[in-house]
DNA sequence: GTCTATACTAGGATAGAC
DNA sequence: GTCTATCCTAGTATAGAC
């Protein structure tokens, strides 16, 4: 609710980028596009990101961190039954990638980047995002192990889907994947 | 065209296009990095590949395409049990992924291309892969729908556990994936 | 904080010699 | 079939005016 601060207008800037990297991945996406989209002359974001292209990429990772500690894991530590905060966070995912049909940020800035600062990054988001649900089956009484392995497959299945629901253009692949990670983490069945 | 000769180096240099599109993307690679992959000139690679880079990622999504027919799928067409079938395709997948360690080429070109050739390409090769895999399930006296189902949610599982396989750099992802897999292609559970 | 101007590199592609 | 030479564009980044 800041008005004209500086950190408004970055964070302005830094929602275009999540954008662009999303569907571009990072070597996809150029300086003029970012300067297309958010309507600056190249030179300028520079003022922003002093070290180019590199920071803009690490600001989205922070970004997506965020949004997936806040959007995505929040839901899971509120008061509630353990069904019910999952399917909160389940709704949380399908808004986050409109029901599969964009890509996931993560995924996208991991293509190309091995052993990189920014693949090191978007590890640590992922892991948070499985830590953060393996958390909340221990809660409730599920062995570590198996949490933990409940919510890699959770993830993956999820994961996956939107790379076939994109690909075939089929949304209803990644409505059953949440249907299929809501199993997954609630089964009685063994997985490990 | 082709007499002797002319194929067999075209062949070898897919072969190094393949390595290089899985592991960075198709923005990523940089007819630089072909020419220092083949030992070719940049030049010469124009002989092969009249319209340039394109054509080489549309090489490789045809050298792609072979290598789910020939090494993922025909397992799954030889006689045998339907769950021997189905450990014989699992076992080439993990090989074809080195056990999760390598990216998927399908899903690297899927990267910032939406609605060109190239995706409607992988698109192409990843139903493919979906529909053989519904096939012996159809065979095995599945109903189709089921089978379809499940064929879409195993791959979906892979696809997902190679990006997370990857990213916290645990092959044990992908090995419980590859059980996840086979669970899901054969599991007695209502998928949908 | 945004612009113009500029430098410089890398990238994709072509022409033509051998 | 491979090379050298070349072209042109796009890409990243910097300097400095306003």
């Amino acid at each position: 609710m800041d008005t004209a601060s500086p950190g408004d207008s970055r964070a302005a800037i830094v929602g275009q980028l999540y954008e662009l990297f999303r569907s571009k991945g990072y070597e996809g996406v150029s300086i003029g596009d970012v300067s297309a989209a958010t309507g600056l002359g190249r030179s300028s974001l520079y003022h922003y990101f002093p070290a180019g292209k590199e920071e803009m990429a690490q600001a989205v990772v922070a970004f997506a961190r965020q949004s997936v500690e806040q959007t995505v894991l929040a839901p899971l530590s509120r008061p509630g039954d353990l069904p019910d905060r999952i399917d909160a966070m389940l709704a949380a995912i399908r808004e986050m990638y409109s029901g599969g049909t964009v890509p996931c940020v993560l995924a996208s800035l991991l293509v190309g980047t091995s052993d990189s600062p920014l693949s090191r990054g978007t590890a640590e988001v992922l892991a948070e995002w499985i830590d953060g649900m393996a958390s909340a089956l221990k809660t409730a009484g599920i062995a570590p192990r198996e949490a933990t392995a409940r919510s890699v497959a959770a993830l993956a299945q999820l994961q996956g889907a939107i790379i076939l629901t994109r690909a075939l253009k089929r949304p209803a692949i990644f409505r059953d994947a949440l249907l299929a990670a809501r199993r997954t983490l609630l089964s009685t069945m063994a997985l490990a």
